[in-house]
DNA sequence: ACAAATTATATCGCACGCGATATAATTTAA
DNA sequence: TTAAATTATATCGCGTGCGATATAATTTGT
């Protein structure tokens, strides 16, 4: 039985689906995340800085998709915690560069359970595991690729 | 070379593109949704509510996996849109029944555009988007299994 | 050189999402 | 029956995400 209605039903929908279960997983890391004083997005921001030791804001904003409106204020609160130091670049005074203090990156040590912890509350085989993560880096590489075109 | 901080790189985290793609896709709805005044939340509520007609909170709150904080809030915003109207159920005055205005319906032909154009803008091949759902929802409906048991 | 355009960061206001908690209505149990 | 437990909704406070906009620093064009 066709429905013109179909196209908008709930379980007709990809965004969902992806929406319900990016914040299971967000929900997820809550309570291990507690125990770094760090909500999941500054989680991610950390892990760019463990491994990049000094970004400055705009790579970060750009790795993380997010703008300066979300990162400001959190890298702020990360400065608060003395996890980061903030610094403008010497050579161009409008890029803020940030580096890691040595409690943020003693922090790393205190993570690296954090991931371990996550995929065995999460109810999904290693297979289906890489598949998603396949199919949705095709979609942020698609995306990417669109965004360098247009600012040409 | 192994790292013993391989396992906290961003790359190597299902969490993080589940993240980015989901907040790209919201993104991606905010000007269509506009239009109908409504905000991504909003609308996947109001898909149920196309749907069903009448739902009751907490049907509500566990189709979509969110809570009366920030259901309740949400409902009052469509409230004062027009768009549902809430009443006390008659046989149990705990539950609040939501049901559809006229204003309410008529939106839903205003909405049957909307899908195809998010899949216009999402670089997936219809066959990756049918791998991402099933496995999106294999996720979902391992958790919900796992609630269901321990709420025996 | 210097005004205009560009770029990087910051600020503002709004709407979630969530844990914790409070309140109201119903059910249960002694 | 009536006090305690349970259930459904609401409130509170915080931290995002985001579009729009402002500010500060640099680059560009003439």
């Amino acid at each position: 039985m066709q429905d013109k209605y179909d196209v908008i039903r709930l379980k007709n929908q990809l965004c969902f689906p992806l929406y319900a279960v990016s914040n299971l997983i967000i929900r997820k890391y809550k309570p291990l995340l507690d125990k770094l004083d760090l909500t999941y997005t500054q989680y991610i921001v950390m892990m760019v800085l463990w491994e990049k030791g000094r970004v400055n804001e705009k790579i970060l904003c750009q790795t993380l998709s997010l703008k300066s409106n979300t990162m400001t204020p959190l890298l702020k609160k990360l400065e608060g915690k003395g996890y980061i130091e903030k610094a403008k670049d010497t050579g161009d005074g409008r890029n803020l560069v940030i580096t890691l203090t040595q409690s943020g990156n003693d922090l790393r040590d205190k993570a690296l359970s954090v991931p371990e912890c996550i995929s065995k509350e999460l109810y999904i085989s290693p297979e289906d595991a890489e598949l998603l993560y396949r199919t949705l880096y095709k979609i942020l590489d698609a995306e990417k690729e669109i965004e360098n075109e247009n600012s040409l």
